[in-house]
DNA sequence: CACTGATCATGT
DNA sequence: ACATGATCAGTG
């Protein structure tokens, strides 16, 4: 596999975000000396490193932003033949311990998204995944509207976290930022918060954007908003 | 058929 | 277990 050197500018970021943008997975992949598996079954991380090796990220599973040095976190993201997006997109862990006193200011969720890199990417399964295109990249940040809808679902989400109502959070809550599992699977074990405020054992959550949110995202980029 | 809950791979 | 990268798939 070529190595890339990192991108030291947004600028030559984004012109290499450009440069892929209109390739196939299997032309970028070749170039790259990379295998295209037959599907996402095995490989659901696969998209995500092929546009990190493309565009320089590093690889690895640190816990900062893609370009650190840059201050911006890398996202491909899968969508339809409308434009419309066809997951949720992982943003962090939640903190269920330890949790007291950390505001929205301080807390993973609002650095993580503080500056974002979109690549879409086309997701539907009935394109064989060789044969999908590469979107053109977006460079986000949120405005004040949408930082406040943040906001406001992660402080709603985390006052049950830090209230010992972890047992009652489910998908449903939140507008447009919500809790869900994130581990290998339904036995994974994490330290959570419980009812009288005692440590117990929980199934590890992640923040999760909304499609409805990414999907203004992406309509906004199109817009020329 | 959209959504929530479950799951997969890999490195530290 | 937790961090990275996410998509799968059962079901209401």
């Amino acid at each position: 596999m070529r190595n890339i050197n990192s991108p030291q500018t947004e600028q030559a970021l984004l012109q290499r975000a450009n440069a892929i943008a209109g390739l196939t997975f299997a032309e970028l992949a070749e170039e790259l000396g990379i295998i295209v598996p037959p599907d996402l079954k095995r490989d659901k991380g696969w998209v995500g490193q092929l546009i990190e090796t493309a565009l320089g990220a590093k690889a690895g599973s640190k816990p900062e932003q893609d370009f650190a040095h840059l201050g911006i976190e890398l996202k491909t993201i899968p969508i339809n033949s409308n434009g419309y997006p066809l997951e949720t997109t992982f943003v962090s862990l939640a903190p269920l311990v330890q949790n007291s006193g950390v505001d929205w200011q301080h807390s993973h969720v609002k650095h993580k998204l503080s500056k974002v890199l979109w690549i879409p990417v086309q997701g539907e399964r009935q394109i064989p995944l060789a044969e999908r295109y590469i979107g053109s990249p977006i460079l986000w940040q949120p405005n004040s509207r949408q930082e406040q809808q943040l906001r406001r679902d992660w402080e709603e989400l985390m006052d049950y976290i830090v209230l010992g109502k972890v047992a009652q959070i489910n998908g449903t809550l939140g507008d447009v930022l919500q809790l869900r599992p994130k581990g290998a699977n339904s036995r994974a074990i994490t330290k959570g918060i419980g009812k009288n405020g005692e440590m117990i054992d929980t199934l590890p959550l992640g923040f999760y954007l909304r499609k409805e949110f990414t999907a203004e995202i992406l309509q906004n980029f199109l817009l020329g908003k």
